[in-house]
DNA sequence: GCACACTTTAACTAGGTGGTTAAATTTATT
DNA sequence: AATAAATTTAACCACCTAGTTAAAGTGTGC
């Protein structure tokens, strides 16, 4: 009759955290009960297993992922404006999630029928809107000529990998921390102007 | 005094492919041994150790991801061409491989300090020549103006991301796993193209 | 035939894991 | 004070894992 509205939390930090760190196999409930400060018999008190435990950070994890790129996509702006839309929004959650990506996809990856879970009828159906919005505008010699898939993948690639790979580049040139920083925040821009460029008319 | 060389072979060609299936805590020394068609004390026999047999593997892949990279970039060609033998390059190499970006950047992604392995002078070296000469033909004027580290990530990005993440786009779109194939296939166009563009000197 | 390397079988260890349980203790509600 | 929920402690179970060991059987080259 009372529940305390902040352990629970706590254990959905500590296990967003670890999950996001470590992957499925490699955490230890011990991690996550030790990262949220509890012992791991109140840990099965409140979330019975490992597995519920995991499903529930995925499944926030699936959701933040697409929930603001269909408002964005669903709104009534032009190709462009969507584009530095999605490139502003993807950044701000890179930023402050950057292996989420890495985390989704081994899971997706080990599990494949979880490709199905990702298959909401919602963003099907906003994701070919978008790609007849792109077609009609390049019809009408808005923007230039181009496969509406190859944007779209062009636009997550240009976004997303950077923040999984750049660690590793970086200190493959010598580069220190607060560069690679200011190098994935200066990229915003740097990727803005390459669509830009990209969907520009002039030849 | 004989030495079975299709065992340790056997192996190897066992524990590349469930490794980088699984990662390194989702493997089990007897799933090698069941790929390998061997028994677990046959597979120690060989390989001392899961680690030890880790390490081989990783090892591998490691050298691979670059060897052919600092070839190409050290070679007498102009940025473009090497820009599309890049291309050409990671392509056959994600077609044959296509899950082991992943499989590196989970481990660089758990043990931080593996960075400092990847950290070869070779390619240290290769990489600030190549930045010197797209550098040089900014200003000869024969390609247009960009950061060459841009250049750089942006290159890395457009081919590795669509091979980890068409799986879930696809799928999120029903499409076939042919289309799949053949969309990836026709990427290797449609990125050089991207590139002809983004380098191309008139606005 | 003999020695040696390869391979299997099967049992074993030592340790870690997820998960349970029961009792005691603390904390908040009334 | 009394009740119930929250939390800790610590022991426990069943299971899985990496790795070892010893014995036996296989083949190969000498």
């Amino acid at each position: 009759m009372q529940e305390n509205l902040e352990t629970d939390q706590k254990i959905l930090r500590a296990a967003r955290k670890i999950f996001v760190q470590k992957g499925l196999t490699g955490t230890r409930m011990q991690d996550i009960a030790d990262e949220a400060g509890i012992n791991k018999a109140l840990l099965h008190y409140y979330y019975r297993s490992k597995k519920l435990l995991f499903e529930i950070v995925f499944k926030e994890h699936k959701q933040k992922m697409f929930e603001n790129l269909i408002q964005i996509l669903n709104s009534d702006k032009s190709v462009m404006e969507k584009v530095e839309q999605v490139i502003e929004h993807e950044q701000d959650s890179l930023q402050a999630f950057p292996t989420m990506p890495l985390f989704i996809m081994n899971e997706v990856h080990q599990n494949p029928e979880r490709v199905f879970e990702l298959h909401t009828g919602a963003m099907k159906e906003v994701t070919w809107q978008f790609f007849k919005q792109i077609e009609q505008e390049i019809a009408e010699g808005k923007i230039r000529a181009i496969n509406p898939m190859d944007l779209l993948i062009n636009l997550v690639s240009l976004n997303t990998f950077p923040y999984l790979a750049c660690p590793m580049f970086m200190h493959t040139l010598g580069m220190s921390e607060k560069d690679v920083e200011e190098f994935l925040q200066n990229r915003r821009h740097t990727i803005k102007e390459f669509f830009r460029q990209a969907l520009s008319l002039e030849k």
